[in-house]
DNA sequence: TCATTAAATTGTT
DNA sequence: AACAATTTAATGA
């Protein structure tokens, strides 16, 4: 299982730090363990932490007035969010919630406030970071809407996949059919049903607890 | 190393 | 939601 040391050292932003810094970064965060099923933070809460996933699934979500829950992406390990909240210094506007039971770094505000002055690849990093989320989201308003079950899951997948948020060390997702469930909104069954036809079409290979992801932009552009 | 068992995941109804 | 089949991981000889 992965440590925090090796989540840091595999973080992008990381590489430019003088030992010095890094050192001051890794004393100063904190590592929580996380039940299946339990929070991160919720809705509405003070934001205190700049957050990363060392080992686990988290999904980004928000439950409307009707009770409805609405998923917006899943963070797999190896990724990093809520730098928005911090950077606007407002409440959390999402439910952040993991899906197994995982290991969450936890960066405090100030921590991440001097990182921000003092490294040039730590902005950069964030600049991408939220450039690949504002493209996420304008292609789920384009196309999201119509899109049926099995577009939905390859959508999914294509977010969890992106080389530029979550840099994995290979094509190999490791992610249950009934986690994918959760986060496309939809029956393990139904995910089931819908990875076969994206097998069929040559898009990903199915393996036990996981999936192997071979055409990343027909799965982003799968459309029935 | 191999066989057995339990747990997790998948495939199907 | 339920069930069977399959894969993996853990255990101990």
């Amino acid at each position: 299982m992965p440590t925090l040391t090796e989540m840091l050292a595999a973080s992008m932003w990381s590489r430019s730090l003088t030992t010095e810094q890094m050192q001051r970064v890794k004393s100063e965060m904190i590592v929580r363990s996380v039940p299946a099923g339990g929070f991160v933070c919720r809705k509405g809460e003070e934001v205190e932490h700049w957050i990363g996933v060392i080992d686990g699934l988290v999904k980004i979500s928000s439950l409307s007035a009707a009770g409805k829950s609405m998923t917006f992406t899943g963070v797999p390990s190896g990724g990093w969010f809520g730098e928005g909240s911090l950077l606007k210094d407002e409440p959390r506007r999402y439910d952040i919630i993991v899906l197994r039971d995982s290991q969450i770094a936890c960066m405090p505000r100030t921590t991440f406030m001097w990182l921000l002055d003092s490294s040039i690849e730590f902005n950069r990093f964030l600049l991408v970071q939220l450039n690949e989320r504002l493209g996420q989201f304008i292609a789920m308003v384009e196309h999201d809407r119509l899109l049926g079950p099995d577009a939905r899951v390859a959508r999914c997948l294509a977010t969890m996949f992106n080389p530029h948020l979550y840099p994995g060390s290979g094509p190999l997702l490791q992610i249950s059919q009934e986690e994918l469930g959760y986060l496309a909104g939809l029956s393990r069954q139904r995910v089931n049903q819908s990875l076969k036809q994206l097998e069929i079409a040559g898009l990903l290979r199915i393996e036990y607890g996981g999936i192997t992801v071979l055409d990343l932009e027909g799965l982003k552009q799968f459309e029935h």
